[in-house]
DNA sequence: CTGTGGCTTGAT
DNA sequence: TCAAGCCACAGT
C-alpha cells in the first residue's frame, strides 16, 4: 500500500503531493488526515496523509513512511477537498495551501488565557428576527443583507446566533472588528465563542482548533484564516463587511478571497452563507439580479437626504476655497449649537489626476478614455490602462480654460482653511501621519478613513466630504464602486446630515447615492463594464513580475506578454501606480477571460507561467 | 518555494 | 580552523 502525503511547506505550483510506501507494520493504522513522519530529501519531516492507493507513481524512488505522529487525524476530509480546490483555483501547490490552513503544532499545550467579554444588550428587532428565520429555514443557501446602521446589523447577528442551531462562523475583515461582534453573544452562549486570527500564539491557535472539532455549537469569530477551522456541524458562514478589501489576501500565496473560498465551504458543508455589507460589491449585486443569491428584505429606515454641492458652481460664484458656502454655513451653525463635526478627506494617492478648474473636466487618456495619472517628477500624464504617455497640455481640451489643477488634497490644507475661518474652534487632524488621539472635546475632526475607528460617531452632528472626486478618478475599473461603498459606509456609521462636495455631481455613484437608488447605481455600473468585459462580465487574473534591474523586468514582462498574446486569452500590460517598490521594479500583465473560456485553456496557460511570477486571481485592484 | 549542501570569504 | 554568507539545486 502507498499513501499520498502533503508537506505543509511552500512549494512551486507544479509540486505538491508525494507518494510514500506504507510499511507493513503501519498498514492497518494509517488513516486519511493523519500527521505522519516521513523522510524528505535528507531530513525528517511531517506531512498529512490525503489518499491511500495500491500503486505509486513510476520513475521515482519511493521512500517509506517512518511513523504516525498522532493517530488522531488533524484535518477532515472536507478540508482536504477544500485545500485541493484552492490549490487548483489559485494556481499554487497544495503544500502552500496547507501551510495557511493548519495551525502551528505546539510541543505542549498550556491552559488558555481568555479575555472575559461583557455581553452587550441589544434591542432585538422583530424585523431582524424574521430575517434570521428566513436564513435558517429558506431553501436558498446564499443571502445578502444590506444593513443601514450598526445597531441593525448587530441585532441581526444576535438573532442568528440565538435562533439557529449548529455552529456559526463569522468572518470579519480585521482583528479590530472582532471585539464588537463578540460582545453580541448572549452570556449563556459565550462559552461556545472561539476567537481566531493571525495574532494568536501557537498554543491559542491550537486550542481553538481542538475546541471547534468537538463543540457542535461553536461560534467562531475570526479573520480569514478562521475559514479553515475544522468546525463540527458547521451550519452557517457570515461574511461581515463583505465588500472590505481585507477579505482578500493579496500579499502572500495563496492569494485567496474569503468571499470565493466561503462559497466553496458552503457547498462542502451544505451550510448557509450570508454576505453582510451596507453596499454590496457590483459582483455580488450582479448575483442578486441573477437570483443566484437572495437579498434579505429590510424595512427602510428614515435618514436625512445627503446634500450634494457642485464645486464648479462654487468656483463660478467666486469661491475658490476648499469649503463650499453650504458646508461653511452648516459648520457655522454646528459650532453655534456645540455639535461635533467630522470632515472627511480621502487620502491622496501617490498619483493624482488633473482637473480643469473651469469646467470640472478630468483629463482622460485620448486613446482609451481612462483617467490619466499625473507624475509630478516627469511632469507628464500617464495612462495606467494602455501605457499612453502625453505632455501636460497648456489648456483644457474641453473648454480651453487654463486653470488646470492636480486634484488630491491633504488634511493639512483643510486644517489651514478652517483655522482661517474659525480661529477659535477646537480642531484636530487624524490621519496616517498622526499618532495622538484627538481630545474628547475637540469640535472639528479632520481625517481620513483611519479616523473612523476612533470617532465618537454618536456625537457627530455633521459630516462633510471635502471632495468625493479623489476616489472617483482613480484609474481603476472599480473606482465608482469604491466611491459608492465609501459613501454608504459613512452613512452606516452615522445618521448625521451629510454634505458631499464634488466636481462631478452627475456621477453615477454620487447621484445614485443622493437619490438612495441602489438599483440605478448597479445597473448603470454593470452596463458600463460591459464594453471592456470587466467583472462581472469577464474575470481577471493579475500576473506580477518584479526585479531589481529595470531592464530585466521590462524584458521579462514583454516576453511573457507576447507569449500570452498567442493564446486565446485577452491580455494587457499595466504599470502600477508605484512601479518601484521594496527595491524592485514591477509591472503587471492582466489576463481577462469569461465564463465561456474553457477551464482547460486557462489551466494550460497558467501552468506555463514561470515560478518567479506572482499569480493573483480575482485581484482587488489593477493598480 | 525553501531546506540543504557545497563553496567562498574573513576573522581568530 | 571555523563560522557565516552566498548560491544553485532538486524534491516521492
Amino acid at each position: 500500500m502507498y499513501a499520498e502525503v502533503i508537506l505543509s511547506q511552500r512549494f512551486p505550483k507544479h509540486l505538491g503531493i508525494f507518494d510514500y510506501k506504507i510499511p507493513d507494520h503501519l498498514g492497518t493504522e494509517i488513516q486519511i488526515g493523519q500527521l505522519v513522519s516521513i523522510p524528505f530529501r535528507s531530513s525528517e519531516r511531517e506531512g498529512v496523509v490525503v489518499r491511500l492507493k495500491d500503486k505509486a507513481i513510476v520513475g521515482k524512488k519511493i521512500k517509506n513512511i517512518n511513523s504516525i505522529t498522532n493517530p488522531q487525524p488533524i484535518i477532515t476530509s472536507e478540508q482536504i477537498s477544500l485545500a485541493e480546490w484552492m490549490a487548483s483555483y489559485y494556481f499554487v501547490s497544495i503544500g502552500t495551501v496547507l501551510k495557511t490552513m493548519l495551525p502551528p503544532i505546539p510541543k505542549r499545550t498550556h491552559a488558555k488565557t481568555e479575555k472575559k467579554i461583557i455581553p452587550k444588550k441589544i434591542p432585538s428587532e422583530s424585523d431582524t428576527r424574521k430575517l434570521a428565520d428566513t436564513v435558517c429555514h429558506h431553501r436558498q443557501n446564499t443571502f445578502v443583507l444590506t444593513p443601514t446602521s450598526l445597531p441593525q446589523k448587530h441585532s441581526f447577528y444576535q438573532a442568528i446566533i440565538k435562533k439557529c442551531s449548529g455552529a456559526t462562523m463569522i468572518i470579519v475583515p480585521t482583528v479590530n472588528a472582532m471585539a464588537g461582534i463578540q460582545s453580541l453573544v448572549p452570556e449563556q452562549l459565550q462559552r461556545h465563542v472561539v476567537v481566531f486570527h493571525s495574532k494568536l500564539n501557537k498554543n491559542q491557535a491550537y486550542t481553538a482548533w481542538q475546541r471547534v472539532m468537538t463543540d457542535k455549537r461553536s461560534i467562531v469569530i475570526g479573520t480569514k484564516q478562521a475559514l479553515f477551522l475544522p468546525l463540527h456541524n458547521l451550519q452557517r458562514i457570515i461574511i461581515d463587511s463583505a465588500s472590505d478589501q481585507n477579505h482578500k489576501q493579496s500579499e502572500q500565496n495563496p492569494r485567496y478571497d474569503v468571499r470565493i473560498v466561503a462559497q466553496q465551504l458552503q457547498k462542502l458543508y451544505q451550510a448557509k452563507l450570508i454576505f453582510v455589507d451596507p453596499a454590496p460589491t457590483v459582483a455580488l449585486y450582479h448575483k442578486i439580479i441573477n437570483h443566484q443569491v437572495m437579498l434579505l428584505p429590510l424595512v427602510n429606515t428614515e435618514s436625512p437626504t445627503p446634500t450634494i454641492v457642485d464645486m464648479k458652481e462654487e468656483r463660478r460664484s467666486g469661491n475658490y476655497g476648499l469649503l463650499s458656502d453650504k458646508l461653511q454655513k452648516e459648520i457655522d451653525s454646528n459650532i453655534q449649537s456645540g455639535g461635533k463635526i467630522f470632515l472627511f478627506i480621502n487620502k491622496r494617492g501617490s498619483s493624482s489626476a488633473v482637473m480643469c478648474q473651469d469646467c470640472g473636466h478630468i483629463l482622460p487618456c485620448p486613446k482609451c478614455g481612462t483617467t490619466m495619472a499625473y507624475h509630478s517628477k516627469s511632469k507628464t500624464l500617464f495612462c495606467h490602462h494602455c501605457n499612453n504617455k502625453t505632455e501636460l497640455p497648456a489648456s483644457c481640451p474641453k473648454c480651453q480654460g487654463t486653470n488646470l489643477k492636480m486634484i488630491g488634497m491633504g488634511t493639512q490644507s483643510v486644517e489651514q482653511e478652517i483655522k482661517k475661518l474659525w480661529p477659535k474652534v477646537s480642531l484636530a487632524r487624524y490621519d496616517s501621519d498622526t499618532d495622538a488621539l484627538p481630545d474628547k472635546h475637540t469640535q472639528i475632526i479632520i481625517g481620513t478613513v483611519r479616523a473612523w475607528q476612533i470617532l465618537d460617531w454618536d456625537n457627530i452632528k455633521l459630516i462633510g466630504i471635502i471632495s468625493a472626486d479623489t476616489l472617483l478618478h482613480l484609474p481603476d475599473y472599480r473606482s465608482q464602486e469604491k466611491t459608492w461603498q465609501l459613501l454608504h459606509d459613512i452613512k452606516f456609521y452615522s445618521n448625521a446630515p451629510l454634505v458631499i462636495q464634488t466636481h462631478s455631481p452627475d456621477n453615477n455613484a454620487i447621484k445614485s447615492f443622493a437619490k438612495g437608488d441602489a438599483k440605478s447605481f448597479y445597473t448603470t455600473e454593470i452596463d458600463d463594464r460591459k464594453l471592456l468585459e470587466y467583472p462581472p462580465h469577464g474575470r481577471l487574473i493579475k500576473l506580477i513580475f518584479s526585479h531589481r534591474d529595470k531592464q530585466a523586468m521590462v524584458n521579462e514582462t514583454n516576453r511573457l506578454y507576447k507569449s500570452l498574446v498567442a493564446t486565446p486569452l485577452a491580455v494587457s500590460k499595466i504599470t502600477p501606480l508605484t512601479p518601484y517598490q521594496h527595491g524592485k521594479w514591477q509591472m503587471y500583465v492582466i489576463i481577462k477571460y469569461t465564463d465561456k473560456t474553457p477551464i482547460k485553456v486557462i489551466k494550460s496557460v497558467m501552468q506555463k507561467i514561470p515560478d518567479n511570477w506572482i499569480i493573483d486571481r480575482d485581484p482587488e485592484n489593477l493598480l
